[in-house]
DNA sequence: CGGGTTTGTCATGCT
DNA sequence: ACAGCATGACAAACC
């Protein structure tokens, strides 16, 4: 019981101050939960920095740097840094490495698909310019995308034949390359340009390609998983095969009465839900027609590098495109990003932006942490001891510093210790002051005054939390204070002045200074308390010594032992409450810097989506029926599939797709 | 004089 | 068993 009692007094202050000086709510059971030993120590079980000390030994501790003195566990040090380095890393997205390619595909007349070779029907007449910005770097991916490009074929080719055999029986090739169908954002909308060849300027982009579709990649995932906005599963709930297939089979016979010739493209090698193109808009005239066009990978058309380009970020919102298709593309194209640019995420991000320019005090920054998500884990950056130090950059102060002030401090308190004890004086309530003062024994060279550390102005002064200690509890007698005592004869002091001598003895004078001299300890309190037990016994030994007397010394000995425990003690829970005071700072200021983080990715979030939906609508604005027309937003919209390939689907059919995926994330959230 | 602070002391547990 | 340390609790002294 005593030792539960111990336990829950100790964890109950440790929890107390440190919740008292955060100003912020302070995840607990983070710390608790987590590997990182200090706090959970402090506040569960016996603290590092608060733990019994050997003082002793102290004046051989370390500068301070790195590890706490009093808990070198470099197992625990070095797991607390991996740790944390892995609850950083959770703010990050984990980025698929999945890729998108852009195919551009091309009906012949004879009903096959061409483009089955990605050197043959899909090649692009301006796909040089592709490759062009294919780039050292895409090479691999390159191979990959053709191989998942060629596998797109194969399925096609099995699963699909009747669908482009329809389609191209029906529809006379209309050959234009994707290249051609997207403009530079130089150029007035509608003018059949190469498509890809502004966004594949590589040369100027200043953002590592692959990151930034990445980004892209993660952005669409975590849309399809949290905001359900996509109707990115449609293609999942296909049985088991190619979904592809699935798709065709959805509307096998449905004849597109129009010769649809898709110049397409498709997101090869992309195995997320990718869905975001499939637009949201419900009233749209709906066509007759749910035939899925399946946009045909072409050869290494990346969209990579697309988005990887500079002019990208001119892309932006781009004005209409397709000035000469007057029937169909126009201001009114759906937005395909309205599950991506869901409101939520711009809330957060508009939370983000105003705590920024609010300066982030702790206040905000923790309710907003609480608005957006759980990941308050990193503030598991506990900087209290060695594992704070792997807190990155310039945060890591706090642990290191303290423990070195700690450890210091404690140090120069041993070694003040050591050289000697507090003086005491006898305790003029228990005794007869004229007998204290005829007391004999008293050894000069032992009286001298000795204080604590601490208790030492100088060292004072290095101690801030000290400053204000400026109480004169002269319970200590200063060696004049005993020489004074001594000086004056009793028999020529007159009564009132022997009281007046009283009290300022007993002013001067510990109350076991008293207590010696009454009982005429032949040495000083000093030594009785400072001297170590073999020589303290040896003393002893060489004085013929009551049974009052040697009980007496005894507890003098105790009491100055435990007097100089106390103060470390407390000098100790002082350290304590200052280091939490430092981790406290450290921690808020971690927490500050995590959100700024979390706002810039927000930031970058929201621009990849813009530049997803601009890519969409240039992709979309460009392709051309059978007769060289643009299809209209309100009738056909592009989807990814599963495979991803992209689809240009009936619009119907998308809002179907849609709306079963609104609901379905809903129960799986569930 | 009351309240807060500092310090010494005791009791207790632990090593 | 003893010495010593740590610490909660209490009280006295002090401000």
């Amino acid at each position: 019981m005593l030792s539960l009692k111990k336990y829950l007094t100790e964890g109950l202050l440790q929890f107390t101050i440190l919740l008292s000086l955060i100003g912020v709510r302070v995840d607990v059971d983070t710390y608790l939960t987590s590997q990182l030993p200090p706090l959970r120590e402090i506040i569960l079980g016996p603290s590092s920095a608060y733990t019994q000390t050997q003082f002793h030994n102290l004046r051989n501790t370390l500068d301070g740097y790195g590890i706490h003195p009093k808990s070198i566990d470099l197992d625990n040090y070095f797991t607390a840094r991996r740790l944390l380095s892995q609850v950083r890393a959770l703010d990050r997205f984990q980025v698929p490495t999945t890729e998108v390619n852009a195919w551009l595909v091309h009906r012949d007349p004879e009903g096959s698909v061409s483009g089955s070779q990605p050197s043959t029907g899909l090649a692009l007449e301006s796909s040089s310019g592709l490759q062009d910005v294919t780039g050292p770097d895409n090479g691999v991916r390159e191979s990959e995308s053709e191989q998942g490009f060629s596998e797109d074929l194969e399925d096609l080719g099995a699963v699909a034949p009747p669908v482009s055999g329809d389609l191209t029986k029906e529809f006379p090739a209309d050959i234009s390359s994707l290249t051609e169908a997207v403009p530079s954002e130089s150029e007035p909308p509608g003018l059949q340009n190469n498509l890809l060849s502004p966004l594949l300027t590589g040369t100027e982009s200043p953002f590592d390609l692959e990151q930034q579709w990445q980004d892209l990649m993660s952005i669409m995932e975590m849309q399809a998983m949290e905001v359900n906005t996509s109707t990115s599963e449609i293609l999942y709930n296909a049985p088991p095969g190619d979904p592809l297939s699935t798709n065709y089979s959805l509307a096998p016979n449905t004849p597109i009465n129009q010769n649809v010739s898709l110049h397409q493209a498709s997101l090869g090698g992309c195995s997320q839900d990718f869905s975001i193109f499939s637009p949201e808009v419900e009233s749209l005239p709906v066509a007759s027609s749910s035939t899925l066009l399946p946009l045909v990978p072409s050869n290494s058309t990346s969209l990579n590098s697309t988005f990887g380009s500079t002019n990208l970020a001119g892309l932006f919102f781009p004005p209409q495109l397709n000035g000469t298709a007057n029937d169909t593309v126009g201001p009114d194209l759906p937005d395909p990003l309205g599950g991506l640019l869901d409101e939520a995420m711009l809330d957060e991000i508009s939370l983000m932006d105003l705590a920024i320019e609010e300066g982030f005090n702790s206040v905000q920054a923790s309710q907003l942490e609480e608005e957006f998500d759980s990941d308050s884990g990193l503030s598991l950056d506990s900087s209290h001891s060695p594992s704070s130090l792997s807190s990155s950059e310039g945060s890591s102060s706090s642990s290191s510093s303290s423990s070195s002030s700690s450890s210091a401090s404690s140090s120069a308190s041993s070694s003040f210790s050591e050289e000697g004890a507090v003086g005491y004086s006898s305790d003029s309530e228990t005794l007869d002051l004229e007998e204290a003062e005829g007391a004999v024994g008293y050894q000069p060279e032992y009286s001298k005054f000795c204080r604590m550390s601490y208790q030492d102005p100088s060292q004072l002064s290095c101690l801030p939390y000290l400053e204000h200690v400026g109480h004169n509890h002269t319970y200590n007698m200063a060696p004049s204070a005993l020489d004074s005592a001594d000086l004056p004869p009793p028999s020529t002091l007159k009564k009132g002045s022997k009281e007046k001598q009283a009290d300022f003895l007993d002013k001067q004078m510990s109350r076991d200074e008293h207590r010696a001299r009454a009982m005429k300890i032949p040495f000083t309190n000093d030594k009785i308390i400072n001297l170590p037990v073999e020589e303290f016994n040896e003393l002893l030994s060489k004085y013929q010594l009551s049974e009052a007397q040697l009980s007496l010394i005894r507890d003098i000995r105790r009491r100055g032992k435990n007097k100089m425990a106390a103060q470390n003690c407390r000098k100790r829970k002082l350290d304590t409450i200052l280091n939490l005071e430092r981790d406290v700072e450290d921690l808020q200021r971690d927490k500050a810097r995590l959100l700024r983080e979390k706002v810039e990715f927000l930031r970058s979030l929201r621009q990849m989506k813009q530049k997803v939906q601009s890519l969409y609508q240039e992709v979309f604005g460009r392709l051309r029926d059978e007769n060289g027309r643009p299809y209209s937003p309100s009738q056909y919209a592009l989807q990814y599939a599963g495979d991803g390939s992209v689809l240009l689907i009936p619009r119907t059919l998308a809002d179907q797709q849609a709306r079963r995926q609104e609901r379905k994330p809903k129960d799986r959230r569930k």
